[in-house]
RNA sequence: GCGCCUCUAGCUCAAUUGGCAGAGCAUCGGACUCUUAAUCCGCAGGUUCUGGGUUCAAGUCCCAGGGGGCGUACCA
């Protein structure tokens, strides 16, 4: 083989190629030379004539080779599908009209040593593909388009939020004591602290501290880990933006979302109108808003409230099926009626508010309702996409949730919260009227490029390991 | 966790009732100056996921295990 060089100069892309000589007559050549540089995807040799396609990434073209021009023909003839090459040459059509660059010179970039899959079938074995991601990206331009939308939508969400003013933080992933979400942690151990840490769970209160700190608008975007199953929706580890607004409530950042989502799709789609499924979702503003307590009445025809006696409750939940423990409250039935019978029938957008106190130990209690919280949760497709509330800032009343979630924990729910000592602090410091959210980003990508499972927008899905 | 489905050549897939494991693409050799999933001729390519069992005979049936998918549960 050829010396591989230690460096290339192509001087054009091939997106730019098919923009500019769009309407180039067939069996025109130019006088534009050019350099391009990709992988070998496609080949046809003919004795003294040769095709190629090339793909740089940005689209494919043909390459157009006559033994009479194109330097080294015949080891040009011998490049296996994969390889990596460099090519120098007049833009020109085929007699068929054919955009081409005819190979004047070329220079190997890299060997292809394993065999590829079918150039026409491409992979379709899922495992292979999350296993080698490396290969269906290269072999499915759909695949590899899903992530450049994703990473437009993280640049555009950044943008959007600083243009508005919010900054941008990175708080920790190791965490003495987990919390921000109803998640059972990671556990990991630092040697020279001797010292057990958790991988977070979310990163909410470090966020608040900082709004204590006097950071009116911050947010951050990270990763986040979950020790619970995976599934089409869930993925070990996965992606938040979190936002935390100061003087803001829940109203404000309902509107912030619906606004950013709006502003996604239409940057990324070209619509407010998304398919997901053969169905359509259009996410243009504003979206439905309506309490957990009216969606459950629309959904079963029973009307719930705080002060529905608890038996009642009991009985709306045996006839639903919903699964009970005796140590739930009338709050916590609530929610999971709503789980149950409900949420799957949502399609949205809507925005879901209203929760009960006691399922939401970090939201703030509602102004008129006794008992539940201004929180909301967004479903878009059938999935929650974020939950957000106005924050919880009374230090003492945070003291009490985190006492009740760490009883909880005490008894066996590895995912309650504990009791965070500083984040109190923090508090008792004065945390101002706040609003917050918590998207799940991964979750957004996936409506806004139409996958159906987290694997597919996520680069290098959790799995087990390979056996050999 | 539980339930259902699935696993055959590098890739995509066949193989009737249990009866000699095959094709296309890719690779390798040959022909070919406007093809574009190029075409044509030829060679090679296999622990049918693994281990047991039934049978004269197992890719096929049974049991156990493994990988993967989907559903369900938990969550975002």
């Amino acid at each position: 083989m050829a010396e591989i060089p230690y460096r290339f100069d192509p001087d054009t892309r091939v997106e730019k190629l098919i923009a500019n000589y769009a309407d180039l007559d067939p069996a025109t050549e130019t006088d534009d030379v050019v350099t391009i540089a990709g992988r070998l995807m496609l080949r046809r040799v003919q004795g003294k004539l040769a095709f190629g396609t090339l793909d740089d990434g940005s689209g494919r073209i043909q390459l157009f080779a006559p033994s009479k021009t194109t330097e080294k023909f015949d080891q040009f003839c011998d490049l296996n599908l994969g390889d990596w090459i460099g090519v120098t040459g007049i833009v020109m059509t085929t007699r068929r009209g054919e955009l081409s660059v005819r190979v004047d010179s070329w220079t190997c970039l890299a060997e292809a040593r394993r065999p590829f899959p079918d150039k026409w079938h491409g992979i379709s074995d899922t495992d292979t593909r999350y296993r080698q991601r490396y290969v269906d990206l290269w072999v499915s331009p759909e695949a590899r388009n899903v992530f450049k939308v994703r990473s437009k939508m993280m640049s555009l969400t950044r943008s959007f939020l600083e243009t508005r003013g919010a900054i941008e933080v990175e708080t920790p992933i190791f965490h003495p004591i987990p919390g921000g979400a109803n998640a059972r942690p990671f556990t990991t151990h630092h040697n020279a602290l001797d010292l057990d840490l958790y991988l977070r769970v979310a990163p909410e209160l470090y966020l608040k501290r900082l709004t204590v700190a006097g950071f009116e608008k911050v947010f951050e975007i990270g990763r986040v880990f979950r020790n619970e199953g995976v599934s089409t929706r869930h993925n070990p580890e996965f992606t938040m933006l979190e936002l935390y607004e100061a003087y803001a409530d829940y109203e404000d950042i309902m509107q912030l979302v619906e606004e950013l989502v709006e502003y996604l799709a239409v940057e990324l789609t070209g619509s407010t109108i998304l398919k997901i499924d053969e169905r359509e979702l259009d996410v243009a503003r504003p979206w439905r808003r309506a309490t957990m307590v009216e969606l459950i009445e629309e959904a079963i025809g029973t009307t719930l409230s705080l002060d529905t006696p608890i038996d009642e409750l009991r009985a709306v939940a045996a006839d639903h099926e919903v699964p009970v423990k005796d140590s739930y409250g009338p709050g916590k039935l609530i929610l999971e009626i709503y789980e149950k019978t409900t949420e799957s029938l949502l399609w949205g957008p809507v925005y879901v508010t209203d929760y009960p106190v006691e399922v939401s130990p970090l939201s703030r209690e509602h102004r008129s309702e006794a008992g539940m919280t201004e929180r909301f949760e967004a479903i878009l497709a059938g999935r929650e996409l974020c939950n957000g509330f106005s924050e919880l800032i009374d230090p003492e009343q945070q003291r009490l949730r985190f006492e009740e979630q760490a009883a909880q924990n005490a008894s066996g729910d590895d995912e309650a919260m504990l009791v965070d000592e500083d984040y109190l602090r923090a508090l008792e410091y004065g945390l101002p009227p706040t609003g917050g959210v918590g998207i799940g980003m991964d979750r957004l990508a996936m409506l806004l490029t139409g996958a159906t499972s987290i694997r597919d927008v996520v680069l290098f899905p959790t799995l087990r390991p390979e056996q050999n």
